[in-house]
DNA sequence: GTCTATACTACGATAGAC
DNA sequence: GTCTATCGTAGTATAGAC
């Protein structure tokens, strides 16, 4: 791998594990075993290395996306798409933990971020849609900015939450993912048609043994 | 005011306008005219004045909820609750907006912040369940945690959540707070019964016309 | 591309006078 | 309680040799 590489993935590792901010240009570059000096010829500063990570996020959710395009039934589509959102806001949490603050002080970051925000928020607000024409879930159109709106909050900041809740710091693994997928259950139930709820809690139920065999998986490591 | 507690006052205002993270210690004393060792003297650390200031969030916190006491419809309780609880958030929302990190390293503040999220969590919980008793709400026992927790998610990051939609540095204003609670009727409207179906809408549209007027005030100024 | 060495700065924190 | 003065440290960043 080449070094410049190296130090992106290097990077994501360490903010993710000790947070961003008590990572060091310095800390990198010894976790890796180069000298500062060499860090900071494939990297101007820290900013620059977080905004090369944010390149590779982006990058890789329209990787994802794309082998989603396959024509598969709307409950399934949108389930697939939450559990990519998931893994890639777990692959890139030290980003999410920080967002607010991460975005303020880095106004290009910022708006790169809100124009893929924009995009998602289309996207799912178009699933949605699709949903409903598929007589799968039952939407008011009045309701369907709001429910976006809060799918948008809940797998922003599920992890976030995991975080502050749990009391010796947690460990971030599929489970964690999983009983997030979950709460997008919970927030759709209200809306799923009689025609189609059985449908709609089979794959709650999948999902519900996945997270169990990530639990006891868990354990028995 | 005594020093130590325009300290705190001066702290909370800075680190809400440009981040607990860009705000030293220096900056609090000359914000405030007086000398670091000053500052010093009433602190042992900056660490030390968040602590203080999670005291006064938390006797804040209290307080609100005594003066909340009254029987009232739990209708207007749990709304009130949650315009408390906003107001909060609003007014330490340095706080939040950096809730993981600030968390993670400090484990003193991660316990005491845990413990009163549990009550609240207790507190929000029994609200629902009155809600359900009194048929105003029709919420299945196997939905109650679920929806609690998605309750939480929402008012805890619904201002990260704005800061990180709107593209430039956005000020958080009352209609900001009005639109969070909008977003807690759409989370509870599914659940609403047929019989409070129309008290439960004209809370809403009170809500609504408080976000226009406070939208309109500000376009005033 | 990579290293060593180093300069600079900002911040945290303390000592000691008043 | 408050000030001035100052020290130590950690982190950023660059120069120049290899």
């Amino acid at each position: 791998m080449k070094t410049r590489d190296k130090i992106i993935v290097a990077s994501i590792e360490l903010f993710n594990e000790q947070g961003e901010r008590n990572i060091t240009t310095n800390h990198i570059a010894a976790h890796l075993g180069i000298s500062p000096g060499n860090l900071y010829y494939h990297f101007r500063n820290k900013e620059d290395i977080i905004n090369a990570i944010y390149s590779e996020y982006a990058d890789d959710l329209i990787n994802q996306f794309k082998g989603l395009s396959d024509a598969i039934n709307p409950l399934d589509s949108i389930l697939l798409y939450m559990d990519i959102v998931f893994q890639l806001i777990s692959k890139f949490r030290f980003f999410y933990s920080n967002l607010p603050v991460l975005l303020s002080k880095n106004p290009a970051l910022k708006k790169r971020y809100s124009e893929i925000q924009k995009e998602i928020i289309q996207k799912v607000s178009s699933m949605l849609q699709s949903l409903n024409e598929a007589e799968i879930l039952s939407i008011k159109d009045d309701e369907l900015e709001d429910l976006t709106c809060l799918l948008r909050i809940t797998t922003t900041f599920w992890l976030s939450y995991l975080q502050t809740q749990i009391e010796d710091n947690p460990k971030i693994d599929d489970a964690s993912l999983y009983e997030g997928l979950l709460k997008i259950f919970a927030l759709l139930s209200p809306y799923v048609t009689d025609g189609a709820r059985q449908d709609f809690e089979n794959a709650r139920d999948q999902y519900k043994a996945l997270k169990q065999d990530a639990l006891t998986q868990q354990i028995a490591i």
